[in-house]
DNA sequence: GCGATCAGCGGCACG
DNA sequence: CGTGCCGTTGATCGC
């Protein structure tokens, strides 16, 4: 397929919403948040007609070399190549892809539904762990929320047996500095509104030394929680209660 | 092109490290980090020699829905269907893809060099403003990083006209908390090191209302910079000095 | 629309 | 290798 024919069927492709994939000699352009340049070489060149979406792939990497989203596309003919813009404002941003030469075009009607379904996630895990607060320790139980800690902020506010409040951040993954910062923002918070103790606690699968240092030196506590996917369970040495994991779930 | 010529095409293509372009109806398993499946639909499946990557669009977002880097990729018939399986360990994680039937494949051979030039990069703002300290504050001098603190670490260590260390973190877009606590991390680590009026200050083109509170909380300091990319502009009424920009260089 | 946060973050650079 | 952190982060959800 020649360029300008090549060009065509793309305009075709997007007006019906269809996933277009061309393979060619080409340089792309970009400016905007920031700007870039690639030379001449062959890529593989992505448009998404489901949302507008465009990608300019090379042969590494899961990423895009170029890309844009919401993007509006049109192309035209330039000295005898393909020129592919995408455009779109806020941010104000372009591409140009000029095509030397097309080794490939192809364009596929797509079916629009997007039903990954994905499990393990952090809101899952802590939701999890919400209902069994007496896990992590005897006596802990979730409180109810109100004003300014209605919903979304602190993962897990809860109580202990002692009256305390108790504000836990959870991470689905080693944690780090910043979810040592984050932590230390939330008790920082709850502390202005409750006149109460308040302890911090991090719940994650594991700690860097050096995030683990300053959750200490601001007085926080840390709780090794191994989580099987879906299930979140407790790596206490001895004490392993037997659950279906979701790995053999999905078996 | 049938299934099981598909399966020892994309083995063939996998071996001589090509791009491999999968178009049919499929499903996806994933275990590793987390877990999920997609059920059967028309997707876009892409096996990238270069570097053993792949990937499976759908016809919207940038990202693709399922991928995995680094894979050790293997093809299986199966039931009349064809079975694509990556696995990697580090993380231990699987794929596995079973297309049951097949519009479209096709291998490239492709060329192995990246060379995008990006400008506008955190560090090209950083370095640039590292030159020109004395247009934030007259007087403000870079100091010598090394000894001081780990390399890296804070963007630019400066000194004011009184001799205060001046600890600055600069953003290429607008700060918000992670920016504030970061600045706060590292003027901490310096106050630890230095026995001197330590000043921490912020350097982006915008920040969020709440992010601004609590940098004047912690009695940092904000600077307002409008970046021209590649070479930084201070956007302050009435002073501007014309300089060309990285976008009338480029066109 | 903006703000805040998660992500199977990915990718990179440094120790 | 791990650790930290940037990214044209992208994607999601709540306001």
């Amino acid at each position: 397929m020649d360029l300008s024919e090549a060009g065509r069927e793309l305009k075709n492709a997007v007006q019906s919403k269809k996933l277009a994939i061309l393979v060619g000699e080409c340089e792309v352009k970009y400016w905007g948040r920031a700007a870039s340049r690639l030379p001449r070489g062959k890529r593989l060149l992505l448009v998404k007609g489901g949302d507008n979406s465009l990608s300019i792939h090379q042969n590494t990497k899961i990423r895009p070399v170029n890309y844009m989203m919401d993007a509006v596309i049109s192309c035209a003919e330039k000295d005898g190549a393909l020129l592919i813009r995408a455009e779109k404002r806020k941010p104000a941003e372009k591409i140009e892809v000029v095509f030397h030469s097309l080794e490939h075009f192809k364009a596929f009607e797509m079916e629009g539904k997007n039903d990954l379904r994905l499990f393990g996630s952090e809101k899952e895990l802590s939701d999890s762990l919400a209902e069994n607060l007496s896990f992590i320790e005897p006596g802990l139980k979730p409180v109810k929320r109100e004003g300014i800690l209605r919903k979304g902020i602190v993962d897990i506010l809860a109580e202990d047996k002692d009256n305390n409040i108790v504000v836990i951040e959870v991470k689905r993954r080693q944690a780090d500095f910043n979810a040592v910062t984050q932590l230390a923002r939330y008790v920082e918070h709850v502390r202005k509104i409750k006149d109460r103790k308040i302890r911090g606690m991090l719940i994650a699968p594991a700690i860097t030394e050096t995030a683990l240092e300053m959750l200490k030196s601001l007085g926080f506590e840390f709780f090794n929680l191994e989580f099987e996917i879906s299930n979140p369970k407790a790596k206490i040495k001895g004490l392993e209660k037997r659950q279906p994991t979701i790995n053999e779930f999905l078996k």
